[in-house]
DNA sequence: GCGACAG
DNA sequence: ATCTTGTCGC
């Protein structure tokens, strides 16, 4: 068994964990939405040198909040691209402990198996979890795509080294697309179907949006709930 | 050597 | 991610 492990790894011994780990990663197995009761959304906000992690579950389809935990810890590993796990594993995992209801599917801020090591942040954690993740970030960090049409739901292919990794997704009309990919437990294409159920009137996720704001950044000026 | 680079 | 004001547009 790869998982648990220590986190206080160097980056070269991280880089080597995570090849051993991607190997372990279900691309699979479809999610089943008719089944979906609750869906958590999972983020990390960072404050002099502290970090803190937020999960929110909200009941399926409805996006009604049910439960919402945190957790915080000194930030113990730096900002390194291709390794935000290592950096928000811990503390993610402190907040999911305290966690009572037990989500049927995780959405992070972040990559899944778009990732140059096809282990992102949602795919590492789903390994933890052992429960289906998806990745939804804001911005590329590997492969090529052309640029989606701009209604809503349009999408087009992520690609790296002729791999179809994830997909660029346009969530509002004539808003910037985000990146979706399969963490654990997921294929590609309900991945993509659930994050559009989780769409209201923001660019992101609601579960996301709300794990955002428990975790502590939110600038002044949105609607309150 | 020159870019690219989740949060 | 975080630091930060106003401003253009639906």
């Amino acid at each position: 068994m790869t998982i648990p492990h220590t986190w206080d790894l160097s980056p070269d011994s991280a880089v080597k964990l995570q090849r051993a780990l991607a190997g372990q990663i279900n691309n699979t197995t479809p999610l089943d939405l008719a089944q979906i009761r609750y869906v958590a959304g999972v983020d990390v906000s960072v404050k002099e040198n502290i970090s803190r992690a937020a999960i929110v579950v909200q009941r399926f389809p409805e996006l009604v909040t049910v439960e919402a935990v945190t957790a915080q810890l000194p930030t113990p590993f730096p900002y390194i691209s291709g390794l935000l796990s290592f950096r928000e594993g811990e503390v993610i995992l402190q907040a999911h402990e305290k966690l009572e209801i037990v989500p049927d599917v995780y959405i992070f801020d972040g990559q899944g198996i778009a990732h140059p090591r096809r282990i992102g942040i949602a795919s590492h954690m789903g390994l933890w979890f052992d429960r289906p993740t998806i990745g939804c970030a804001k911005k590329r960090l590997t492969g090529k795509h052309t640029i989606p049409g701009p209604e809503t739901g349009n999408m087009e292919p992520l690609v790296d080294h002729n791999e179809v990794v994830g997909m660029v997704v346009r969530t509002r009309t004539n808003v910037k697309p985000v990146y979706v990919s399969v963490g654990q437990r997921a294929t590609l294409e309900t991945a993509c179907d659930l994050i559009m159920r989780t769409i209201t009137r923001y660019r992101l996720p609601e579960p996301i949006r709300a794990a955002h704001n428990t975790a502590g950044d939110f600038k002044p000026g949105q609607t309150p709930s």
